[in-house]
DNA sequence: AATCATGTTACTCAGTAAGTTACATGATTT
DNA sequence: AAATCATGTAACTTACTGAGTAACATGATT
C-alpha cells in the first residue's frame, strides 16, 4: 500500500481501482477494500463517477509508515503470541511474562522506527534516486 | 513450548506425550509433530516403549529462548512482508528497502533479547518464585 | 508374547485472506 | 433526463494454513 500511496501521490489526478490492481497483480474490489482503511483515516479520498479514482488528501509530511500501518489494518505486528492454556500454571506464567518482556520491547522499537519515516521522506528519497540514477548508487541498496 | 521445556525439566523421569498433551489442551499426535523439532536439534530425547516418553537432553545452560524458537521451526518472526508485484518499479524497490532496513534492526534486537536468556535463567527464576511466593513480589510481574 | 510409547503418514476440519460476482450509490457527461 | 463511469458493499467461492484425528509401523520394556 505504501507502494500505492507513493504513486499516487506523484500520479496527477485520481487513480481508478482498476489501475491500482493492475499495478499491483490483484484486482479492483480488492483495492477498494484495503484502501478503505486509509480513506476512514483521512490518508485518501475516493471521488465517484467520470474521472473519479483516489488521491491523496493528506501532508505526506505529517503521515509515517505506521501511520500507514495501522490505517491498514493490521493489529498483530508479530508472528509469535503466547498460549494460555492453564493461567494458573506458575510455570507458564513466568514464561509468558518473559516472552512478553521481550517482544514488548522489539514492538517498541519497530513502532518507533516506523513512526519516524514520512511519506514526504520517501517520496523525496524517490526524488533523489531518479535524479542522481545513472550517475551515483542508489541509496540504501547494496 | 518452553512451558514444556520446563516442566519437563523439572520432572522426575521422561514424560508422555499424552500427558504433555492434556497439560497444555492438545492431543498427544500434535505434541510430538512439534517436540520432533527440539529432538532433532538434540535438546531432547525421546523413548519409547514401557517408561518411554520425553527428557530434556542438553545443558539448560546453554539453550537459550531462540535456540527454542528456532527448532520449534518458525522461520518468520514478523506478521508483515515485502511484496514484489513489479519488480522493475522504481517505487516499489524504494519502499521495500526502507521496510526491510526497519525490519532488520527489529529482527536484530529479538534475535539478541531472545537469544539472551537460557533456559536455566528461567528455570532459576521459577525456584525463586516458589521461594518467595509468599513473602516477595514475583520477579517481573507488576 | 503382550504391552506401551513414540514415529509417521494421510485424512478431515476450522479459520483466514484473497478472488469473484453482483448490484447499489453517486458524479459526470452528453 | 439518460447514459456512463467509478466507488461501496455484500455474498459467495477458492486457496491455504494449522490443528485435530485415525491408523499403522517401530522399538523397548515387562
Amino acid at each position: 500500500m505504501l507502494h500505492v500511496l507513493l504513486h499516487m501521490a506523484r500520479h496527477d489526478g485520481p487513480m481508478k481501482s482498476e489501475t491500482i490492481g493492475t499495478m499491483l497483480g490483484t484486482n479492483p474490489v480488492v483495492v477498494r477494500r484495503t484502501l478503505a482503511g486509509l480513506r476512514d483515516a483521512g490518508y485518501v479520498r475516493s471521488e465517484k463517477g467520470h474521472g473519479g479514482g483516489w488521491v491523496i488528501a493528506c501532508d505526506l509530511e505529517r503521515v509515517s509508515l505506521l501511520d500507514v500501518y495501522r490505517a491498514v489494518g493490521g493489529p498483530r505486528l508479530f508472528a509469535i503470541g503466547n498460549e494460555h492454556s492453564n493461567p494458573d500454571c506458575a510455570v507458564e506464567q513466568l514464561v509468558n511474562t518473559a516472552v512478553e518482556d521481550v517482544l514488548r520491547d522489539a514492538e517498541a522499537l519497530l513502532v518507533k522506527r516506523l513512526g519516524a519515516v514520512s511519506l514526504a521522506e520517501l517520496s523525496r528519497g524517490l526524488d533523489a534516486r531518479c535524479a542522481g540514477v545513472s550517475r551515483r548508487r542508489l541509496p540504501g541498496v547494496d
